[in-house]
DNA sequence: CTGAAAGCGCTTACAG
DNA sequence: CTGAAAGCGCTTACAG
């Protein structure tokens, strides 16, 4: 099959200029709202591009302006099942702030510490700046761009300095879900998961010792299990934990609750009757369990919503919080009934 | 924060142009490869703008051939968690090749029959072309982008006339698997879930009732339950099948099989002792689940893949067949022994 | 308030 | 084989 180009030949603002007697220039300013310009002037152009259903365009318009309109996001290309979600919803937020400034999204794959694609966008200059779904302890991308000097914002924390950052407040939902559950008697909340080298793992063990600081309770070394990821190694810290007697699982992330809730399912170990069970991350994958999970949560479509106009902001001049925290909310549950 | 650019004036073809003593049309063509150059000239140019990292500002470039190096791919918005990594791993292939060629990725989402971001994105001609990652019987993005005459494929089939798609040939994977468990001395294979208006249901079920007909079979037409797509549904669905002693149950894909799956649990039927069990896609959320489950199989990256590489040969203007139908493998496992 | 002109950084007939 | 010049479709000082 050969495609065949429609001809209706795009229309340009010197079209436009043509067909209403006036200069190119009065179209522009017409349209940007830029410069002096007659009332009636601007209204008649813009009756006549709204009629003819004129769209500057947008190459054009940004080679003038040294300006793309595009902004890059870089997603991981070594996803889990369990943060696509995530990725999925934060980027409906940037795409949802980016069209209503009339800006598009240039998406570009990478795994961990893998940038050529990050660098031919830059290279290119098919971009005004850089979203960063995903940061690690060392980060070459972070440091590629702050090389070049790219406006660029990560989403989640990191600890390279000067770097603008948004995040869910992590360490203060941590520290007010362990404090309720404390309150609520719980005295050993036994804590899993968590790789120890990720930034959000420290924050949340943070407001975890916080909670037990604030309550002038003493820490537990041993019924705390970071760096648990594989499955094996998460049965043998609930096994542990069970036969330390603790009140209360929290678990770092909702992947790994659901791992303790079918290691427990397969001790026979009733929830919450015998053990309650908490998570700092909630998603869709616990949302049909039996009994529901007690969990934080965050608003994640809010974050890519708010990581977006920073950029933007930053891209325009404008001076930017170097960390925004979100909110949060602690959703009770059946699990710690 | 305040945001500084870095100083590093970009380098444009006239700084190297004047630093080497030739004229831009030169160091155009050395770079592009195109119109006649003495060997030593290109080289001496090649070798420049290699040493001072030069890159060709791509949006000029665009504008000087009415080109945007930029495909589009929308993306649904509306998704759900099973056909996540389907989309992730089609996008991945389509990066891949997309990137091969210099072009990059922009992203729109939009819901079914939603496509003002769409239409924006044309308009603004940002890009040459659209890939379309799913597509409806009653399609508005289609009747659109057909209107405009702007380079598009879909993923997936399609029954609007004159679009080029390309899709794993899901008609005659599942006659293979069909035939392959009659061959087994299955007589009677159940069949759940779809949506009768899914192009791609159609196929499925065409490729069943193929493979009865080459076997020279009658089809049961009360062990054949489309249209499930709720879990109530499914668990009536399956009690049935149950009730009619069916040899083995084939669902639609791979949701409907973890419910199917659930239920039979529940009932505490045997897989596969007392039942088969086959799936006519394969995903990770059936990865890990004991008994192993039969299954088809796709290469989605290579779907990917080749639908990019047809929308750049369209973009190209070269000839493109219509549909191209992707290869599949029969995956047999402990469900169907 | 409006316009002529230069410019953004490339490509590409055209001429030599 | 090489280059001067026009052009892609906008924006924006500058002048009036």
């Amino acid at each position: 099959m050969e495609y065949q180009k429609e001809n209706d030949k795009k229309i340009t603002i010197s079209d436009v200029a043509d067909a209403l007697g006036v200069s190119k220039t009065t179209v522009s300013r017409a349209i940007s709202g830029k410069g002096r310009i007659g009332t009636e002037t601007r209204e008649r152009v813009l009756a006549y591009i709204k009629e003819h259903n004129y769209k500057p365009n947008a190459l054009a318009k940004g080679l003038a302006q040294l300006k793309t309109y595009n902004i890059g996001v870089m997603l991981p290309e070594d996803y889990t099942l369990v943060d696509l979600p995530f990725f999925q919803t934060c980027l409906m937020g940037i795409g949802e702030v980016a069209v209503s400034m009339d800006y598009d999204i240039l998406l570009t794959m990478g795994r961990e510490n893998e940038n050529t694609q990050l660098m031919r966008m830059v290279e290119n200059h098919k971009v005004d700046g850089i979203i960063l779904m995903r940061t690690f302890t060392k980060d070459e991308s972070i440091e590629y761009l702050q090389k070049v000097g790219i406006p660029f914002v990560t989403v989640g924390s990191t600890n390279y300095t000067d770097v603008v950052q948004v995040d869910n407040d992590h360490k203060n939902a941590c520290r007010e879900l362990i404090s309720i559950l404390l309150m609520k008697k719980m005295r050993r909340i036994g804590i899993v998961g968590g790789i120890e080298s990720h930034v959000v793992t420290q924050s949340r063990l943070n407001g975890y010792l916080e909670a037990y600081e604030n309550a002038g309770l003493a820490i537990e070394k041993d019924i705390i299990f970071v760096n648990a990821d594989r499955e094996a190694m998460i049965e043998r810290a609930v096994e542990k934990m069970l036969e330390a007697k603790v009140d209360c699982i929290a678990c770092l992330d909702d992947a790994v609750c659901m791992q303790v809730l079918n290691k427990l399912r397969k001790e026979n170990v009733r929830v919450p009757e015998e053990v309650k069970v908490a998570s700092f991350y909630d998603s869709s994958i616990l949302d049909s369990h039996m009994p529901s999970i007690t969990s934080l949560s965050f608003n994640v479509r809010e974050l890519g919503m708010t990581v977006c106009h920073t950029l933007l902001d930053m891209i325009e001049g404008k001076q930017v919080e170097q960390r925004t925290l979100l909110g949060y909310e602690v959703i009770l549950k059946e699990s710690t009934k």
